[in-house]
DNA sequence: ACCTAAGCGAGACGGTACGTCTGGTCTTGGC
DNA sequence: GCCAAGACCAGACGTACCGTCTCGCTTAGGT
């Protein structure tokens, strides 16, 4: 999201340089995996990216945010929910792509922008509605589907289990407590979601929880 | 944890100046509380501790690990298990104090210790190893006591049910998405520990939940 | 002198705007006068002046033409050599117009030309030749009539003389080492013109001024 | 005059690296002349001084005070008075001197920075009076030594005859319309301190001004 | 009534230097 | 041997201008 946002009405004047705009995100993560968020300089960047230091500046107010929105091109449309018949199915299946992500790449950059997000909060204000809730909203929609589908008890607190089930993965992203494997994400949902919250009727391994 | 270990024999010269070290950390609390862990810089700690910035970097290798030491002085021996015949009771009730320090200063101090560690391996060890590990050692003797009790199946896996049980309380104070109130802490705990597997009457088939 | 002068002939198109270069002018006096010439940017002058920033920089080179010019617009014809029937006379009154010139406006813009053209040269001949010289070059007449009437020794060197005169007027100006009064023109005049020299008597054995 | 003036008991703490200062200073010389005032930079000062940017602006709060100090370390001893028997005689040989210097690198560097001053108030001070004004009142004590010897009429304005014999000088350095050679010296000398001043008894072609 | 070319407003761009800030190291003299 | 004091190196920061550049609109005169 670069500042032009704020331009409605950009007429005149010599237009943007659109290629810049790619060059310097992507750049902005190669040297982010390359050398780490800290050390990264909007004077690498720029240099690297064949554009003048002022440029970037021109178009994001520091480093934290073009970081994110270089975060975000990337991953942004990678970790959606599948459209599946089980609401619970799709959850599931997300869950492991986030996993996924959280191993390579996108994980570094969540970690980095999370941390600095602490001490910036103009940055939070972006991560959390640019990241968070966005798939936060998603995720409560596959839930309230899946309570009028009945795959879960009708008085679930979404945002409650949504912190339960999420938790822990970003707990162990920051924390480096344990491994992002996908069997840690199966063992969470086995905890979290017990078959008995199944309604039983798809639960026999694990004992049915009935209500 | 300042330096002095390892110095063994200060067998003569100037003798170290003991009230210093506890000036440093109180002057460093302080600071990060008024203006913000980043805001804060050795020069300030020092001017307003009345000690060199020298002295500092002599006993501790970087302001993350004064601050750090100055974090666990303050709220080290405070967050404990409480004893109570019921493991379970001993867990929920520690939750709500560990959720009322988030809400206050220890919060702030977690949060910018969390981040910070995310640009400093060595701080990430530390921070885990003289914070997370020593209390979930603690929740872990806790929560094999609640298995022999029976109030808990025996296939509980500890760290799954700690990350499920504390990742929302970190996570929202990273995020900032929701209230840290003693409610939120009983919603929690409503969702991962449902009244049925407290009655046990369920946990048998789950199975060792792997990582 | 706006460049207009390289287009011999603009046959067609939008005509230029007439209106702009005189807004343009003003305008750059108002502000160097407002805040120093330093502190006047392309940009303030563009925005105050209700013109491009490019319209000023297709018409002048750069910050210092556009306010030589300026300065010649306003105080170009101001300054002159009033006919009177005794040339010195009229240098006399010449010096007094000028020194009160350096009191005001024009004293702050000549200040700042003449520095300025210390880094430009381009500027710099054109400050010499465009004000310095013209008014030399009056001066000179002025001077070689006197000669001739008899007011002042055959072998005056007008240059020498001039530097002279006018010397202390430039000196003062921009060391700030004293004022700028009528009544020290009349010291100078005093010290440079004795009335000793006004009669002719001693002027003989002066011999030839060089350079 | 580094800052060092202001601290007036450095008791303790790292002495400061004299050597750096002569370097500086040589180096900030050297660039001028190479460059020319406006395009040395800080930056490029302190890389060929082998000193870091911030060490500079430690010492000296911008380049003007920096090149101030080079340029008076260098000429600042160098233009005295010398003593003779003739007061006017001494002021002669001076002016002799000071047109040299104005020839070479002192020129460039007078130029250079009474220019900057006209921008910069506080250098503007500094320049009258650690240099001009130094020299005028050596001056001032030549003239009224020459007043008491009979060599001056008592009349004499110091001050205006002062700036009748340099302002001549500066003028031809700032503006450029002619040379400063010894010959032109010779020729203010002429026009402004004519035999008759001498009080006639010594005016032939100038000759020997014994007292 | 169109065509066409110059003037213009708007604003993005590359570039340079600025002066500030902080971190972390090093060097002295005093206690 | 510890300490206070403070100079030092290093390097990123964000800002301010400069002068150049590209657009697309406007405005006539030529046809």
């Amino acid at each position: 999201m670069p500042n032009s946002a704020k331009r409605r009405k950009p007429i005149r004047g010599r237009p943007r340089d659109k290629d810049a705009d790619a060059r310097i995100l992507k750049t902005a993560l190669r040297l982010v995996e390359r050398t780490g968020f800290r050390s990264v300089s909007m004077e690498a960047i720029a240099a690297e990216a064949h554009v003048a230091r002022t440029t970037i500046y021109r178009r994001w107010p520091n480093k934290a945010t073009v970081i994110m929105d270089a975060f975000l091109a990337e991953v942004g449309p990678g970790i959606a929910f599948p459209e599946l018949p089980s609401a619970l199915e799709s959850l599931r299946i997300q869950m492991k792509l986030l996993a996924r992500a959280f191993r390579g790449r996108p994980g570094l950059l969540i970690r980095s922008l999370l941390a600095e997000a602490q001490f910036d909060p103009e940055l939070k204000r972006a991560f959390r509605e640019r990241w968070i809730m966005k798939r936060r909203a998603a995720a409560q929609v596959v839930i309230k589907a899946g309570i009028l589908a009945g795959e879960l008890p009708a008085a679930t607190d979404p945002d409650v289990l949504l912190d339960a089930l999420y938790g822990g993965l970003y707990y162990r992203l920051l924390m480096g407590t344990g491994s992002l494997s996908d069997a840690y994400v199966e063992a969470v949902w086995r905890t979290v979601l017990r078959s008995s919250r199944l309604k039983g009727e798809l639960g026999r391994p694990m004992g049915s929880v009935k209500r």
